[in-house]
DNA sequence: CCATATACCTGGCAGC
DNA sequence: TGCTGCCAGGTATATG
């Protein structure tokens, strides 16, 4: 489900809500993605700080330590004051002194990871390879350009990998590629400065402006204020196979990259 | 080191 | 109606 707009809306949603809670008790249900790393009552009482975000994942910090927490494929977040009954897919009760932080998660690709610093072995390992914030004034194009040319996997695939750039999901991609005019299956290395150029404009352009509309809501995306999306009413490509494309009619194509769907225009998209 | 395949898990949907 | 197979927004890890 979530790309970065996703996850950023869901941190937007509840981060001053819970700062300066304090945490009242943790409930885990079924196996994440990893193991917690600590008994769930050594964090009672400790104090929710700040929640920020790194790639697709969020980071909720405490007076003492921090919560590592990625939504995966299906997951998604709601802090209310009070919640129903646990169901079957909720993973995560962080019960708090303002509202209970809940985890929804029906296919468990999502993690809860503690890890007592950011510089702490366990966040590095999720952490450490992250590339640059697309959003952030660090985005230089001039580093995007040499870093490219250091890869000769496609360019959609390198994307995808987020060594080079965090956040840009197979919806985003896809997306990205076709408002800059380039065939996924391109070589990053291929890629003249000009090209590049526009592809740097057009991941930041197609984040923020998802972030802002409130992400995407393909399948059951909803923030953890229950309102979902409204991306997907808009996307030129993703999930558009054999529709016509929005600015040249020609119908959009779909193959697929290291196991994943790509969409693209054949005819809007040929560098 | 690099590029690609695999694994994790459940639900929804198309096709029979 | 009910079964089967395939697909789905991610990414660490294994494999070549």
């Amino acid at each position: 489900m979530p790309e970065l707009p996703e996850v950023e809306v869901t941190r937007q949603s509840f981060a001053d809500r819970i700062a300066g809670a304090r945490v009242l008790a943790l409930h885990m249900g079924k196996p994440l993605r990893w193991p917690l790393g600590l008994e769930p009552t050594e964090l009672v009482g400790r104090q929710v700080t700040q929640v920020r975000r790194r790639g697709k994942y969020l980071l909720i910090d405490l007076d003492q330590g921090l919560l590592l927490v990625h939504l995966g494929m299906s997951g998604s977040l709601n802090f209310d004051q009070q919640q129903g009954p646990r169901g079957p897919h909720d993973h995560m009760d962080l019960e708090t002194t303002r509202g209970v932080l809940r985890l929804h998660d029906p296919r468990r690709f999502g993690a809860v990871v503690w890890a007592p610093s950011e510089f702490s072995a366990p966040a590095q390992k999720l952490l450490g390879h992250l590339g640059v914030e697309p959003l952030a004034d660090s985005f230089d194009l001039h580093v995007f350009c040499a870093e490219l040319k250091q890869k000769k996997a496609p360019i959609k695939q390198v994307l995808l990998a987020g060594q080079v750039v965090v956040g840009v999901g197979n919806i985003y991609a896809s997306e990205a590629l076709f408002l800059s005019g380039i065939r996924p299956s391109v070589k990053a290395a291929q890629l003249s400065k000009p090209r590049v150029a526009k592809l740097h404009t057009a991941i930041r352009e197609v984040l923020a402006r998802a972030v802002a509309k409130g992400g995407s809501s393909l399948r059951d995306f909803v923030s953890a204020e229950g309102k979902n999306g409204y991306f997907q009413l808009e996307a030129s490509v993703y999930g558009r196979t054999g529709q016509p494309c929005r600015r040249c009619a020609t119908p959009i194509k779909q193959i697929m990259q290291g196991q994943r769907s790509t969409f693209f225009c054949p005819v809007c998209q040929k560098y």
